[in-house]
DNA sequence: CCATTTTCGTGAACGCCGTTTACCCTCGCA
DNA sequence: TGCGAGGGTAAACGGCGTTCACGAAAATGG
């Protein structure tokens, strides 16, 4: 007597979608974005590889679906770490996320090289936008005072273009250049971290990481 | 009557090697790094896969070969770059390597993201010698007067223990500090540019990048 | 100069992989 | 109750890395 509501048979796909997602992610965590294979999945799930394509259109449709979750998963991880000092300071929260962004990178190295390794992913945007909002606040406590780098205005703005098309001129111009500066150093040192590429000269970055986070964050303060 | 010079099967064999190696970068440049098969190399060159273990141990012993070789043509543009200019001022001639680095990098996505999309390589200290000897030139002419980041000295000496024990201690440890960092903020403007993570803000990224390099090049210069 | 050894290649095979196709069973619904 | 769609299977194609047995050809040395 299983209860026929309007959607059964949409829950159970679900139900199996997600399945198949955990099973891909289980793949990807033991051997490295290669891993993931149709058929490994199936044999996960007790099923065979044809069966997978009712649910996805290719394995790379799948993969770029994982990737689309894992950047929603590493965005809410910067949200909570905002959400958690909501009392601080805007900047200070940004440092906050910062750290949430390294901590859950270092984590997940697979699938850290899975979403930055190779150019794929338009959702480095959605991503971004975590931390504008949050960067609202302190200017709108503090109007930008600082200086524009060595480019007139109209050339900024052709320059972010693409921003501008997306999101608006929420920000001044220069204000939108120290955030991608900022996020370049950011996603640098992370990255040179995650893939290990640092090991022929340091220990720990974490030290290397604080000091450039500081001098960052300071410099957004312009 | 073929001359019988000692050594030539050796040459053959290392013509042959060649070859494999750049059947092997036309399919990275055509198809991205997973475009490197056996079997299509072994079909450019009119061979069958099984010949090619005369050559190489395995696929993966084949691509850290061309991993080397390709970090071994990156450092020769960028001591290109600083010969070329060797009458300028060490941190102008750095300015000038970096924008080597840059430059190859850019017009070679797929090798770039072979080298650096994920975790493999030990190259890297290899590649940082370079720029190594042209700061040598400049501290040398300009000792090192500025501060140390807010780390006691037996901290970092701790901290820079690989640099270290494979470079012995040419600069003071603040001087490597700042050239970690430098190469940190080098490596993720390119890396986002090369990669195309970037694209959703900016159309040209060469304005950013000049900008930070003229600040990272000044810090080095304290 | 001939025999021997080393080198370099082939062809077949194994077990992976993504993907397509034809087919079948079993629900959910009219 | 009948039926159509959804969700599964088995078989097959071509491609992959890798191993193995085997043969030809070239270098070696007595």
């Amino acid at each position: 007597m299983t209860t026929t509501t309007p959607g059964r048979r949409e829950r159970l796909r679900a139900e199996t979608v997600t399945e198949i997602k955990h099973a891909a992610r289980r793949l990807l965590v033991a051997g490295g974005p290669a891993a993931i294979s149709l058929r490994a999945i199936a044999r996960d799930l007790g099923m065979t590889a044809p069966a997978l394509y009712r649910y996805f259109a290719s394995l790379d449709a799948l993969i770029l679906a994982i990737v689309t979750d894992l950047f929603e998963d590493l965005r809410a991880a910067v949200a909570d770490a905002a959400l958690a000092h909501s009392d601080e300071e805007p900047l200070v929260r940004v440092g906050h996320m910062a750290r949430a962004f390294r901590r859950w990178s270092l984590d997940r190295p697979a699938e850290f090289a899975l979403m930055f390794g190779s150019p794929i992913n338009d959702a480095g945007a959605r991503f971004g936008e975590t931390f504008f909002t949050v960067l609202g606040e302190h200017y709108a406590r503090h109007p930008f005072g600082g200086e524009a780098p060595d480019l007139p205005d109209p050339a900024l703005r052709e320059l972010f273009k693409p921003y501008l098309d997306t999101f608006g001129d929420r920000f001044p111009l220069p204000v939108i250049y120290l955030f991608v500066a900022a996020w370049t150093r950011l996603y640098g040192i992370v990255a040179m971290e995650v893939f290990g590429h640092l090991r022929w000269a340091m220990t720990d970055v974490e030290p290397l990481f604080e000091v450039e986070l500081a001098r960052t964050v300071s410099r957004l303060a312009r």
